[in-house]
DNA sequence: TAATAAATTTGTAATTATTACAAATTCGGA
DNA sequence: TCCGAATTTGTAATAATTACAAATTTATTA
């Protein structure tokens, strides 16, 4: 355990900024829970085990770790933010019964646009909607 | 002009939703301009033809649309709910630097998920980030 | 170790998009 | 024209995010 948290330190001395407690634990939930956590979910999880924490600090330490590239912002829904740790390409699907976002792997470099001709590219997405296999197989059972 | 507004008129009769005069706007908004407005851009534009136009009836109206399948939500940003109604599969650009939204064309069938087998995916998004052509010319024209 | 300056965290208030809801208006059929 | 139903409107409530100044913590230097 004690291990994993110096981890997660270095790596944020690496992108340069201070491995404070919030921001270590922040980053340690992104990594670790690997949901794409709303704000709201990251600091309810977190204000039991930090009860000082505000959710003012989680907005900037996100905002920090998304300015050095250790984080992204997701879009999924347009009333939140979500954000990301896993930096290698990869879809995501939302399932519209209980809300998971799983992660898909992608060949995202293969999908090719007509019509973005000479358009400078920084960024993919790719989002589906749909139902997950585990709100399928129980809506069955419950039938 | 005349006949473009009955057109829409009856499209909205087709879908079972009474033509009434802010509803011909805001379909023929969206398919006219596509642009992809935002609930705002369309109420700020309507407003000047539909003095009385209050925004609560653009969310009506465009809650509607989206319930009989007459538009869908474009989720581009996290903090604001975009609006289409070109229903044909396509990929969207958003431009960082001007913020305009390019429809693209896409084989969006063709993107192969691993991982979801027997998830039911009902809606694919393809979202691209960057700078469009017309923001780097006028960028390479000031230096 | 103590003092100081800088960075971080916190709490409150402001901002913005959206929704809830009841009153006013408009529409369509008798 | 009149009446009931649907639509539109305006205001207030909700929720996520941002702004900002005060309080706290941290790193550095003496």
């Amino acid at each position: 355990m004690r291990n994993l948290s110096r981890e997660f330190a270095e790596r944020l001395q690496r992108s340069n900024i201070r491995p404070t407690y919030p921001r270590i634990k922040v980053l340690e939930y992104l990594a670790v829970k690997m949901t794409h956590p709303t704000v709201d979910e990251i600091y309810s999880c977190l204000v039991k085990e930090i009860p000082t924490l505000s959710k003012t600090t989680v907005y900037n330490t996100l905002k920090n770790f998304v300015d050095v590239g250790l984080a992204k912002i997701v879009v999924i829904e347009e009333n939140e933010m979500r954000y990301d740790v896993i930096m290698h390409k990869h879809g995501h699907f939302k399932c519209e019964s209980c809300g998971a976002i799983y992660d898909f792997a992608l060949d995202i470099e293969a999908i090719q646009a007509e019509g973005l001709a000479h358009f400078k590219i920084k960024e993919k997405n790719v989002l589906f909607y749909g139902i997950c296999l585990h709100c399928i197989t129980t809506e069955q059972e419950e039938n």
